[in-house]
DNA sequence: TGAACGATTTCCT
DNA sequence: GGAAATCGTTCAA
């Protein structure tokens, strides 16, 4: 939380971003986790190296991108849910459209992949090596706030999700507490 | 080989 | 507030 995304530094397209919301996705014993049903050739990302991205395609429509947390061997992502754009605006309103207000822009998981650029071709990236997407520590530690993940069906009680307490950013798919 | 579902977003009523 | 859009993955036969 609070962590520096950055997209094709250097380039034209570059984006900074800055992780405002994630949830956590256990793996093996979780049953909403795409890795609860064993590594599958879909969910076997994230019983690999940690680093790695996990991207995956839903409703036909939304990428959604992971970071893989735990050691090889042990199932387990970050799911990221919402940012803020730090830097290259520009070239997220080329992707999301001039109209998008600006805490929307990478408000949402499909949002945020699509504003980054963010593909089914960056699954199993390696965000330590490649340079294409990397990770760095945010500035600061940003105040928490937890609570239950959204939009799945099971294991919906445990408090997974968190976010940037009172960051515009933060995706409210219901009402959203905070 | 076929069918159902999903870690969602957007547009229309 | 509700329904549609749309395809890869997974489960069943």
């Amino acid at each position: 939380m609070g962590c520096l995304l950055s997209v094709d530094e250097g380039s034209a397209d570059a984006v900074t971003a800055r992780l405002v919301e994630v949830e956590a996705y256990l793996g093996t014993d979780d049953p909403a986790s795409h890795a609860f049903r064993g590594p599958t050739p879909r969910a076997q990302i994230m019983f690999g190296d940690p680093g790695h991205l996990y991207v995956y395609f839903s409703y036909g429509m939304h990428c959604c991108a992971n970071l893989v947390t735990r050691p090889a061997g042990t199932a387990g992502a970050v799911l990221l849910r919402a940012a803020v754009v730090e830097q290259g605006e520009e070239a997220v309103r080329r992707r999301r459209g001039a109209a998008v207000g600006e805490s929307r822009l990478l408000s949402g998981l499909g949002n945020l992949c699509k504003g980054l650029g963010i593909g089914l071709d960056d699954n199993g990236l390696d965000v330590t090596v490649s340079g294409r997407l990397t990770v760095a520590e945010g500035p600061d530690r940003p105040p928490l706030g937890t609570g239950p993940r959204v939009g799945i069906s099971r294991a919906a009680g445990l408090a997974l999700r968190f976010w940037w307490s009172g960051h515009p950013a933060v995706s409210r798919t219901k009402k959203g507490p905070d």
